[in-house]
DNA sequence: AATTAAATGCAACAATGTTGCGTTTCTGAC
DNA sequence: GTCAGAAACGCAACATTGTTGCATTTAATT
C-alpha cells in the first residue's frame, strides 16, 4: 500500500511529475528498463538529462538497482524493499534473444566465492543468459 | 609453446601486425584490458574501427572473452585453452577503485541456478566487485 | 505569499561502438 | 616470384549512451 509519492518522501526526494511517472512504470514493470525504454514509455515532455538524473537519484537512494546488459547499457529494475542487500544479492536472468532482463528469486552467498589474497569482496552480480519464456 | 602465430592460424586469421601485437599483450597481461587500455599500449599506427574489428574476430573465435564491466564498457581477456566453456565459466574480480578485471579461478555450475518455467539458461557470467590487492 | 534548496531544461561535450566503401595486404595456387 | 581472390584495413560519417555547467523553474516549508 505504499504509494509513489510515498516512497519518495520516505527518502526525501522531491515529487514531481517525472519521478512519479518513472517510478510508476517501473515498480509495474517485471523487468529492467533503460533510459531508452522508459523514454519511449513516457507520455510527457521531459529532457534526457533530466532522466538520466532521475535514475541516479533512484539509484542512490536504494530505490532502483541497476543492471549492465550484455551491449553495455544500463537497466534499472525496482528493488523490493524485503531483500537483504548485505551478504546477498539475487540473480538476474538476460534473454540474449529479445534482451529482456528479469530478477530471479535466486540468492548468492558472497563468502562462498574465493579471490586472491589481499582482495577484499563486497558485492557479488550474477547474470544468467538464455532464452526466456516469451522467445521461446 | 604457443605461439601467437600460431594461435591466429589455428583460427583461421589471417597474421597481421596489429593481431599479434594485441594477442600478445593480452596474453601476457593478468588482467582484462579494454579498446581504451589497448589504444594506449600498442606503440604503433592503427585505426580504431580496425582495433574494434580485431577484437571482435578474437571474441568470436575464442581467444577472447568479453567483461563488461560496471561503467557499461567492454574489456577483453585471453581466454585459457583448458576451460570448460559449456557447463561452467569463471568469475571475474572488478576492482571498485581502479577498474581492474582479473579471472577468477572460481567456475560455477550453470545447472545450480533456478529460472522460472519456460526460460532456457545457456550461460552464466558472475562478477565479484571490491578492492584489489593494490588498491588496498 | 516569500524563501530556498532541489530539480529541471538547454547546450555542449566525451566515450564507445557501428556501418559503408574504397584500398591495401595476406595467403595459397601457379 | 607473381598472380588472384578473399580478408583485413583506413577513413569518414554516424548512432547511442552518458556527463557537465549553468541559468531557470518548481516543490516544500515558513
Amino acid at each position: 500500500m505504499t504509494s509513489v509519492e510515498e516512497i519518495l518522501q520516505q527518502h526525501n526526494l522531491k515529487n514531481t511529475r517525472i519521478r512519479q511517472a518513472v517510478l510508476s512504470l517501473l515498480i509495474d514493470a517485471d523487468e529492467g528498463l533503460s533510459h531508452q525504454d522508459l523514454s519511449k514509455s513516457l507520455d510527457m515532455d521531459f529532457d534526457r538529462v533530466t532522466l538520466f538524473r532521475t535514475l541516479h537519484a533512484f539509484e542512490e537512494s536504494g530505490i532502483l538497482h541497476k543492471i549492465i546488459d550484455p551491449n553495455g547499457t544500463a537497466k534499472y529494475a525496482y528493488t523490493l524493499p524485503d531483500k537483504d542487500k548485505n551478504k546477498h544479492s539475487h540473480a538476474h536472468f538476460i534473454c540474449l534473444n529479445c534482451g529482456q532482463v528479469v530478477c530471479l528469486d535466486e540468492t548468492f552467498l558472497l563468502n562462498e566465492i574465493k579471490v586472491p589474497k589481499g582482495f577484499i569482496k563486497q558485492t557479488i552480480d550474477v547474470q544468467v543468459k538464455g532464452i526466456c519464456v516469451k522467445c521461446n
